[in-house]
DNA sequence: GCCATATATGTTATAATATTACTCAATGTT
DNA sequence: AACATTGAGTAATATTATAACATATATGGC
């Protein structure tokens, strides 16, 4: 059975954490088998790490952390590691932090738009094909042929605002 | 009269770049007179610099070119420079390109949405309504209180198309 | 005009992010 | 087994951005 992609675009709430990293890496498993891809444990470790924060998390945060596994790492270590997972889909990274998160739907082709929430920091993602589909329209019409689009929303979260208001 | 604007998000290859950045400066100086903000020599400079390019430059860019124009810079200059720029509508920060453009419509708050020409690096902007609205529409519809919007669009301008085919 | 204050800029140093270039190891192909 | 390809280790460096503190310049109250 495949896995139900949750409707809340913050699910960090109410999900249990440790099955969420758990099956990010078996599907990215999977997909690279299916793919030819290799899962190297670097790769592997450096996803697990992403998915460990469960929020933007910077490269030289990952180096730490690969440190601290006990793993000889450099700034190219992480790097190349992350080129894999963002070029695969396992990961995204979110320009206006130069930070990096998980990606639970990793079809090399979607279209993600980030909802990355200014006091918590978490960062939820939509795959609206309807937003996409009308920058494309749009860009279109003033004759501008897209190729790809990075759409990063800045506010808060909904229990933020909530937390705000109490 | 009030300055008209181009509906071309690509105006680059068909204006007088001389008066384009003319405009720009005056548009600036009296949007600064207006709201009691100072557009010192330094600011007007950088501003200059920007729109001197017509296409992102990057912060060191721009150092490098004041100190061409003999002026006394280091980092600090150019980025508290820009952040005035930022802060106040006369410059956009391209996240996904670390470098900065000129922006002719200075209003604060207005949204705006970037084509970014893979092949000739110039960037159009949008000021699409109904983009952003439909952003805000879904982002609420999964919680989420919007408050900016980064909209970053890759692809190929009409030009760049053309010649592709050609 | 003069002073007090706030704002802007100069200057040095350093932090944070990312890449290059070169080496060696692992994998997979024949 | 020999070879080619891809991944990872390592050292150095490039690029982007900020902190901290000193000095200068503008602005409003008197």
């Amino acid at each position: 059975m495949k896995k139900q992609i949750s409707a809340n675009a913050f699910p960090a709430t109410e999900h249990n954490h440790d099955t969420c990293i758990a099956d990010a890496l078996d599907a990215a498993q999977e997909n690279c088998r299916q793919n030819g891809l290799r899962f190297t444990p670097l790769r592997r470790e450096v996803l697990e790490i992403v998915w460990g924060r469960h929020a933007p998390i910077g490269a030289y945060e990952i180096l730490d952390e690969l440190r601290n596994e006990s793993r000889s790492a450099a700034p190219p270590t992480v790097y190349r590691a992350l080129e894999f997972l963002v070029e695969n889909g396992f990961v995204h990274k979110i320009q206006s932090l130069n930070a990096f998160v998980g990606c639970d739907r990793p079809d090399r082709e979607h279209v993600g738009q980030f909802l990355i929430c200014a006091a918590c920091k978490q960062v939820g993602e939509l795959a609206d094909t309807d937003i996409a589909k009308l920058i494309a329209k749009k860009a279109k019409a003033a004759g501008f042929n897209v190729l790809h689009q990075t759409i990063e929303v800045q506010g808060l979260c909904r229990n933020c605002a909530d937390a705000e208001h109490a």
